[in-house]
Parts: structure tokens; C-alpha cells; sequence
DNA sequence: AGCTTTTGGCTAACGCGGTTAGCCGACGCG
DNA sequence: CGCGTCGGCTAACCGCGTTAGCCAAAAGCT
């Protein structure tokens, strides 16, 4: 490339270092994620954020992929510590209530982060999404230990688990629901249902009905 | 602007009408996204798609933004189709599972479509998408009728089944259950689950019981 | 049929966002 | 004190969305 025609002046200026490192750039990316939505989230602004230069972030991400990747691993992660927190010491419908709304109130209370973990698609079996997922699993097998499930229906539970509350929590985050006051009753009648179903689901027979439906 | 240097020989060339109009470029647009991915639609891909330059698309939709939102009420319009078909005549359990199922392979058959309504946040009441999600929701309530629901629990019961049903298929759109086979076997205990469930309801107490656990 | 208006193509060009190349001072370590 | 790595910087590229403005083709009117 071409030399710059200034850089004869270079002593004129200093370039003090920021002090910068990968995690606090994830973490600044998170931040400004809550605040301006996860879409807005720019390489440009997050430079002028954390008082650099754009190119100087590649510094410490390679790209803005890696950085939502890391963004999304880190409000996994803090979810997790946060409904574990939650559940820690609960059993059956305490601890069930307690999962549902520690997810709930950070995904309110960190929209932007909670953005970052949809839509992506983890690269393989040992990136860290899919470590910190797993990590985010544990509180909820705690919940339904809690019930007492057939253990062969233990996985399919759990993803039932995770399809309710992520949905609603998805469905509210992206204002799916229209105008209306009463989510919050929504959502408290939601685990109602689940720590209902749940009960039901240990008495009830676990094969459904044979010949009462067709199965694909 | 500065006067093309070419076009003194206009007469060169003759343009024919693509014969486009706003409703095919949508149709393909929602083809093109399930093709390749909602986050690849991009207006040269679609121009090049219907056979035009880029900025012609803009005489038929708006911004990117506007198709966006298009794509998203044909595919809620259409998915709403779907489920009404899938139940028509159908009640109870029969009812539920069928539009499960027409919910979840509208997915799997078109993921750009699907991917297009999240992250949507309508422009206001008389926004199309709201008008289609309306629509949408009719086979749904159809369904809740199906069980005896008390009518003040109506409306959480919908958002119950909307969580659920959309929760459990963005997770699997998105590849959030990891490394499994069992996907429809899931599926089809989740709806199971939802039946005993909804059954369970209205056989309970509305109110869960008193001072059993902390209300926010 | 011929004129006029609207419609729907086109090229050129702008701005912005992500990304890379290459330069150089600041810091840490011998 | 010298040296290497690290972490800033500027310049530049590319692709994408978007706008301006030109012009033929279709449609409508007399």
C-alpha cells in the first residue's frame, strides 16, 4: 500500500493504548446490544463506544460474527447462573415458577443479548454456545427432577420445557403480543398450566391412546 | 445527474417488460428466502432471481425493509391457511395435533418464510402482519374450544399454545436441539403433553393455591 | 391512427457498514 | 538499553441498500 503522506508527522501525535481485551469488547458489545437493540449493534458503534478506532476491534475479535457468537455464549451463560440461582434450593412447582421467571426477567431485562442467542447456529460440537447451553440445561433437569417423570420421557420433557419459555419469551421480546397489559398474568397462568401438565403427565398412561390418532 | 456518454445509442437497445409486478416479487422474494436464508435475501440476489438490476425492484416495493414485512404477512397469511385446513372438521386431541403439525411443517417447508415473521414488530393496528396474526389465530381458538376452558382463561391459554408450538419450532429451525434424531417423537410427546394438559385444566382450580408459593 | 401520460426498465452514483493491509508508537522483557 | 510484540491508527476495498434521472414500452385518450 501506499505510505501515508502524513506519516512524517507521526511524533505529533500519541496513541495512548485503550486497554482493551477480548472480553471487555463482548461485554461493551453486549451492553450496547441492550441498549440499542441487538440489529443496531455495529462494528462502528461499538468502536466509538469503547473510544477506538473501527479496524482496532479486529484486534481482539475476527469479525462480527465471532462477536455476536460471544455475545450470545455469554448471555447463555449468565442466564444459566441466573435461573440456577434462581431454582437453587426449590423443588417441584417453587423451583419451576423461579426458572420460568428468572428467564423471563432477563430476557426483559437484557433484550439485546437475548436477541444474539437467536438464530444462531452453533459451528460444531465444542463451540462454546453449545457448552454454555448445556451448562444452561442443568437447572431445568433440576426442576423436573422435582416431578417424577419416566426417565425415558426425561429429554422430551425438557425440551417441552424449553419450546414454553422460550416461546413466550421470544413472543414478548419481539412485541408479539399485541397491546395488551396482562402479560404478566399470561405468564404466571402458564406455569400453572405446565406445573399441572407436569403432574398429570407422572399418573397419566405414557403411551397416548392406541389407534386415537395417526402417526406420521 | 450527468447525461449517460451512451445514451446516443439507446436506440441500440430495446428493454422488455419483465411483467413484474408487487405481489410477484414478494412470492419471490419468500421463495428465494427458504432457498438460501432469510439473513441471505438481499435485493441483488432477488433482482438478479426475477431478471431485473437492482434498483428496479424499487417500482414495485419500497425499501428492503417493506418486502421484508410482505414476506412475513404472505407467510403468516399462509401458515394460517394451512392450520385451518389441517383442522377443519377436527376437534379435541385430533384438533390439537393437527395443527401442531401443520404449524411445524410449514416451518420445516419453509424456513426463510418463517424466519421473516421473527423479529417483526408491526407498525401499528392496522399494520397487515397484525391483521394476518388475527387471522392466524382463529384455528387456534378453534382448537381451545375443543376443551372446556373457562372464558376468562382464554386468551392465556392461546399464548400457552402460541409459546409452545412457535417456541418448539424456532428451536428446531434454528438447530437448537443439538445432535438428535428424536425430534419427532419430541414433538409428538409435546402435543401429548399439551392435550393432558389442557384436559387437566379445566378439571383444576383456576387458582392455584393460596400461599403456596410467592406472587411478584 | 396519432398524441400523451404513466409505467417500469436502465445506468450512474452516493453512503455506509464490514473488512484488510500496512504503518508505527507503546509497553514489557531480556 | 535494545528489541519484539501488541494494539492503536489511516487508507482503501467491496458489497449492499438506496436515490436520481433518463428513456422505451405500454396504456389511455381524442
Amino acid at each position: 500500500m501506499r505510505r501515508s503522506p502524513w506519516s512524517c508527522l507521526s511524533w505529533l501525535v500519541s496513541v495512548p493504548r485503550a486497554g482493551l481485551d477480548p472480553a471487555a469488547v463482548v461485554a461493551a458489545g453486549a451492553a450496547l446490544a441492550d441498549e440499542v437493540g441487538f440489529a443496531e449493534l455495529t462494528m462502528a458503534r461499538l468502536a466509538e463506544r469503547v473510544g477506538v478506532r473501527t479496524p482496532s476491534l479486529y484486534k481482539h475479535i475476527a469479525s462480527q460474527d465471532d462477536l455476536n457468537r460471544r455475545i450470545a455464549a455469554l448471555a447463555i451463560a449468565e442466564a444459566a447462573d441466573a435461573i440456577g440461582a434462581a431454582t437453587q434450593g426449590r423443588s417441584g412447582r417453587d423451583a419451576l415458577a423461579a426458572a420460568a421467571r428468572a428467564l423471563r426477567d432477563f430476557v426483559v431485562a437484557h433484550p439485546g443479548r437475548y436477541a444474539a442467542t437467536l438464530g444462531i447456529t452453533p459451528t460444531g460440537p465444542d463451540d462454546p454456545i453449545v457448552i454454555a447451553e448445556r451448562r444452561g440445561l442443568g437447572p431445568f433437569e433440576a426442576v423436573l427432577r422435582g416431578y417424577d417423570i419416566a426417565p425415558q420421557d426425561m429429554t422430551h420433557a425438557l425440551r417441552a420445557l424449553r419450546s414454553m419459555f422460550h416461546g413466550f419469551a421470544t413472543l414478548q421480546a419481539t412485541n408479539g403480543f399485541q397491546w395488551s397489559t396482562d402479560i404478566d398474568e399470561s405468564f404466571e397462568w402458564l406455569i400453572n398450566f405446565v406445573d399441572r401438565a407436569l403432574r398429570c403427565t407422572s399418573a397419566a398412561d405414557p403411551a397416548p391412546v392406541p389407534g386415537s390418532t395417526d402417526r406420521r
